[in-house]
DNA sequence: GCCAACGTTGGC
DNA sequence: GCCAACGTTGGC
């Protein structure tokens, strides 16, 4: 695992994964930003918490979707702060753990940038020879955000205008 | 719906 | 500090 954490590279290009049935690109074009909430991982929280910054180029992600796949680009719009969900004790996200004084669990804000004319599906990222090294896509990888390489988003932005 | 892979928890 | 049990993730 340490070794595994070791090799990731803090690049400013980040991959975020989401249920489109939970939110989805349609969901952050229509609302122009959103709070990127209920991230309950502690290497993605690190993420947010000590690497995003602003204006960071960001993939949106459809996780459990049919099919799954890079849906859209983003850009974070507001670095990370307290979630504030985490100490609602009638919210989904509550820990109790975390509260005002000492709270846990961090989000960021992201702003909609572009919503791709179809879904880049998981297969076609699989299948291309510059993805490979894509986190998402090694075995058994669940992280929710990830830093990506910014030729690797590069590849993505261009897949997406296809 | 299945289930492999993962992260967290808690007993010891 | 180990590790079994558990809950979750997410592709298929």
């Amino acid at each position: 695992m340490d070794t595994a954490r070791q090799s990731i590279r803090i690049t400013g290009y980040w991959l975020m994964k989401c249920e489109p049935d939970v939110y989805s690109i349609s969901n952050l074009e229509t609302d122009g930003s959103t709070s990127w909430e209920g991230v309950r991982n502690y290497q993605a929280r690190n993420f947010m918490r000590d690497h995003m910054k602003l204006n960071d180029p960001v993939v949106f992600y459809h996780s459990n979707a049919k099919p799954p796949g890079a849906a859209g680009l983003a850009r974070v719009c507001k670095t990370a702060y307290p979630d504030h969900f985490s100490w609602n004790p009638t919210h989904r996200y509550f820990d109790p753990q975390s509260s005002p004084e000492d709270p846990r669990w961090v989000m960021v804000d992201i702003a909609f940038e572009q919503k791709f004319k179809t879904i880049i599906p998981i297969q076609t990222l699989r299948d291309h020879p510059e993805l490979q090294n894509l986190m998402i896509l090694q075995k058994g990888s669940r992280l929710s955000i990830t830093p990506i390489d910014p030729h690797e988003y590069h590849i993505i932005h261009q897949l997406g205008l296809e």
